[in-house]
DNA sequence: GCCAACGTTGGC
DNA sequence: GCCAACGTTGGC
């Protein structure tokens, strides 16, 4: 339904670059540990939509690429895997809670920061400038899409 | 490091 | 089912 979407990803951890320098310019969309977000995953992402590659938790943050979801959801392995920070010990192989898809990036744009992004008046809805907002998969509407992708992103 | 906002947990 | 306490997110 929804065709349109923004991800945080903590470039600490998966950059842009890193994205755009893996296989394919694939990555597992791992950590997601939040029910809203792995239901959007789950429920209504599909492969094709488009994706803003939004980097958080970081000196600059803010949309740093255009990505594709590329496959459909499995279980996240890292649930499973006492080593890892998302390790969850309550979901079991056999019912796993968490899931991921693949997340294609498809190019680097330049780094839209948040400041550029709340002075856009045709932004003000965007669900990732909400005060409080912390899910770190959203929606985005099909005119935001296009404002920023062949506006802002265009020059 | 601070703190506002939000999600989750658990006692009742 | 309520709600206070707690943990986490994420910009600054």
């Amino acid at each position: 339904m929804t065709r349109y979407w923004l991800m945080k990803s903590e470039p600490d951890e998966c950059s842009i670059d890193d994205a755009m320098a893996a296989p394919r310019h694939t990555v597992p969309w791992t950590g997601v540990r939040n029910y809203q977000a792995r239901n959007f995953m789950r429920d209504d992402m599909q492969v094709g939509d488009g994706v803003l590659f939004y980097h958080s938790s970081c000196p600059e943050p803010g949309i740093a690429g255009i990505a594709r979801v590329a496959s459909g959801v499995r279980p996240d392995p890292t649930q499973f895997d006492p080593q890892s920070p998302y390790h969850d010990a309550a979901s079991k192989p056999d019912a796993p809670r968490w899931l991921l898809l693949d997340v294609q990036a498809v190019r680097k744009t330049r780094l839209l920061g948040l400041a550029e992004l709340r002075a856009e008046p045709a932004l003000q809805d965007l669900v990732v400038l909400k005060r409080g907002n912390r899910l770190s998969i959203t929606p985005v509407e099909p005119a935001h899409w296009k404002r920023i992708v062949d506006g802002l992103l265009a020059d």
